[in-house]
DNA sequence: GAAGAATATGTCTTGACAAGAATATACTCA
DNA sequence: TGAGTATATTCTTGTCAAGACATATTCTTC
């Protein structure tokens, strides 16, 4: 699973997989499309294949590559497990509000912020660090 | 997408993102289950927010982390345009012939190996490189 | 307003790793 | 067997990022 993803982080890797989606592939070919020299690419695959997201077929001077599906399988398994996060709103309701309630309780009774001031301070800031950062869909 | 996936390949970044999967925590809280350093933990948060993968609320001096789903989610669709590679068997029946027929086409009529001695080259060799880098299930 | 708590930021060092260049290996064909 | 083709490996160098440590910032409470 880190493996996978370390595989992936690299670009060119990344393409190299985009690249074996459509169809296992020889060295030479990819070479071609990404504009790498072909070490650059051997070593890659070298790592691609460390990682178990490929796999080599030998025909003469060539070495034909294809993608194996378990790793994307796996990875794929590991994100569904994320999918309430998209789905049910838990978090909200659920995990911050007993957060502040255990902190409420912490603390006595003492001279407070009102709860007005209070839910600004709360309040989710999407835009605290300027820039764009993410998007705000979803 | 490159982002997020730079971002997860950390391993204590996807600890991190492991954590928010249950609820939205402090960085308090973190330092404590990971037995990272407080800054390095805010370190790592600074990655992850800026690949839009977490989001704060400010609570007093406290920094409530949560999970954004979008880049999650987007990853999800990635992925999912590999299914058919672990459902349809393609690669082999399409891409690959294709490739060896072209090949075929290439070279005239000259001497060449038995189809028996090219089948044998052209067999997939997982067991290549000793040590076991991926295992044989799917 | 001073002390303490929670978190962020800056600087430095060190290790990992990608790119480049040169070379090695393996195979084919004449 | 020798030339050519396709790919892998080795070595070096530069860059970037993670960890350690010190310090800044912001809020709370007394």
């Amino acid at each position: 699973m880190m493996e996978t993803l370390q595989a992936l982080a690299e670009p060119n890797r990344f393409q190299i997989v985009e690249l074996l989606r459509d169809r296992p592939r020889p060295v030479g070919d990819m070479v071609h499309r990404l504009g790498l020299r072909q070490p650059q690419v051997s070593k890659h695959l070298r790592v691609l294949s460390d990682a178990g997201l490929v796999d080599v077929r030998v025909d003469a001077q060539r070495r034909i590559y294809a993608l194996r599906p378990a790793p994307l399988k796996e990875l794929e398994v590991w994100i569904e497990r994320y999918r309430r996060i998209w789905e049910g709103n838990f978090q909200r309701l659920d995990g911050v509000l007993a957060e502040l309630k255990a902190k409420e309780k912490k603390r006595g009774r003492t001279k407070r912020k009102s709860t007005a001031e209070k839910q600004r301070n709360i309040e989710s800031n999407h835009a605290e660090r300027p820039g764009g950062r993410h998007d705000p869909r979803l």
